[in-house]
DNA sequence: ACTTTATTCTACCTACGTATGGTATATTTA
DNA sequence: TAAATATACCATACGTAGGTAGAATAAAGT
């Protein structure tokens, strides 16, 4: 019962730049800055990029921007982009035919606590999240 | 956000055990009543017996049942068997040092619902998670 | 204008853990 | 002895994580 660690470095990536929202920071300064390996930030920023939460600019002097609306970028965004989200709609012990008409022994306890999860998740911007470390 | 494979294989074999506590079942009929891989499950159930939730015995007419202590038998047990519990006192972003006083931005709102969830599994036995399907 | 430099992008390649299957052997008991 | 099952070991599939190499891009230096 645990993120993915991409997912871990997304919200990562995504909580620091929002932090630093009119800065843009190559990849390599953002793998020293979180401890997250070069080349594979380098193509979870691509995907980042692709889903328009944050700005990319080529070349020298490029790097990473996050987009400005930090208020508008969701969490569930975040975790969407890279690991899905269809763990939430799911049955906790894998039952496909569990549902509430038809519920697994675990059905009512997990939905409740996974509704809290979604909660968090769909309510939280990056505008909730920013963090100053310097 | 998700258990592993075999932590929801586990929990599935186990309610259902829990369900016929007196019945034992053999490998191959859980895999055909539950739909778990065969082999996969033969090692599963070696694991757990191994843990004391379930007994086994062998040869001829063998096979598994669920230790009688139903209401012993934690759902952080079985989940612990499989794919431990370190998971659940973790940094939902993974940062080494995150804690109470040098808080992640989601540590507060993490913690509230992790809780829940170590509040279920720590107090949820098999007592309350048998099924009637026959 | 050309070259160098710093950067992202793209396409493979490697490592590892989890999930699964195959085959052989050991154990029990009708 | 034979049938049913457990146990052990080896092999395969697959997804996630991480690495290598080079092409494309764009700014800066000459």
């Amino acid at each position: 019962m645990r993120f993915q660690k991409t997912t871990e470095y997304a919200i990562r990536v995504m909580v620091f730049l929002a932090s630093y929202p009119e800065q843009r920071f190559s990849v390599n300064v953002l793998h020293k800055k979180l401890n997250i390996p070069y080349k594979y930030l380098g193509r979870l920023m691509h995907t980042l990029s692709q889903t328009g939460m944050v700005e990319v600019e080529q070349g020298k002097h490029g790097g990473y921007k996050v987009n400005s609306n930090l208020d508008k970028i969701y969490l569930y965004q975040v975790i969407g982009a890279v690991e899905g989200l269809e763990n939430y709609d799911r049955c906790i012990l894998g039952f496909p035919e569990c549902s509430d008409e038809n519920p697994c022994p675990l059905h009512k306890a997990w939905l409740e606590r996974r509704e809290a999860i979604k909660e968090m998740i769909y309510n939280t911007t990056l505008a909730d999240l920013t963090v100053n470390t310097q």
